[in-house]
DNA sequence: GACCATCTATCTAGTGATAGATATATTGGG
DNA sequence: CCCAATATATCTATCACTAGATAGATGGTC
């Protein structure tokens, strides 16, 4: 109840999620926060303020989540299985990466929002390099690093994209098998 | 000049691929074509309508595309090349795969055009997979030929999302890279 | 004369955004 | 310690604009 400001932040992130920048008005973010529009534009002046704050906001939560995961898993394999779960797990609750929603409004982006955006994947692919380069012994392509990131990245990306508009996780399942290929194991 | 419904549905197409559904309205659209908007509703009572009309479409121009592949390349790893170079083409633009651009709208999408958008990746996952089952030899993977052909397309989808967003041909390159390590090849 | 395609005109319901009033802290000076 | 000044957060009310959709008139063609 208390911070108004973070909740709208909350609030619009899962329904961006779920509909994208473009389903998300200050009215209806208003009123399932139980304020009025003005006040939403008290603390986000405009739409692209309100995309640029939520997309900086999922930044850090993910990298949160991200350190959360190599903490918790030790090998190559099971840390790469674990960031498809957490794609998978979006999909389920029939919502999409926020980053991955939002980029598919990029045509309406201004500059800061775009740059935000720019940063999740530079972050996001950073921590992949990271992973992969710490188990290099652990990892059976001759792909190197950069590749595997970005592979990964786009294709949980797209795949999270395709199986949440014909249901299923069909494709989600196919990019947990392309990690096992990608990784030494039992 | 002549068909008008097939105008109205080239350009709904062309600016659905670069700003997806929500950019598209019966007015704009109109006014591209030169006509008024009570025509676009004639020929496509509502924007569902449009919607699975642009999608059968676009199957039949994508799957004419994939036909023009096969026939001039013969090898696996040259076909997957030109799939890539399609998608490639299209970030150029800064545009989307409009299949693509429509499954991040899913959550407004009635049953009939969820069905279309559904064909579309069934349609053309089934011409991966007989393109590469025509050709295990040339084959250096692991993975089945449907892990392989979702791989691809989810994978394509989400580079050019990714890749468009943030400027750029990254990811798509990356996806060039992953097409040659499951291809035998010089 | 019937049909197809287009038009004019209009409806209701939303959009982002702003101006200006109001209430509720917070704070600094005497 | 209290009061006035300030800042913060919310409100009411409204603007100009766009959305999808529809009814009914008009014109051309077979």
């Amino acid at each position: 109840m208390a911070d108004k400001r973070e909740q709208i932040a909350t609030v619009a992130t899962s329904a961006i999620k779920t509909g994208g920048l473009s389903s998300v008005s200050f009215r209806t973010l208003a009123e399932e926060v139980g304020v009025k529009s003005s006040s939403v534009h008290y603390h986000f002046p405009t739409k692209a303020d309100l995309a640029e704050a939520v997309v900086r906001g999922y930044t850090e939560d993910f990298n949160a989540v991200l350190g959360k995961i190599a903490r918790e898993e030790k090998t190559l394999r099971g840390r790469l299985q674990r960031l498809v779960d957490v794609f998978s797990g979006v999909v389920d609750h029939n919502e999409l990466c926020l980053c991955g929603a939002v980029a598919a409004d990029a045509v309406t982006l201004d500059d800061a929002t775009r740059r935000a955006l720019k940063t999740f994947f530079r972050v996001t692919e950073a921590w992949l390099v990271a992973v992969v380069d710490e188990a290099r012994t652990e990892l059976s392509t001759e792909l190197d690093s950069d590749d595997v990131a970005r592979i990964l990245m786009a294709g949980l990306e797209g795949a999270s994209l395709v199986d949440r508009a014909i249901g299923g996780v069909d494709h989600l399942e196919s990019y947990r098998r392309l990690v096992n290929s990608f990784t030494l194991g039992e």
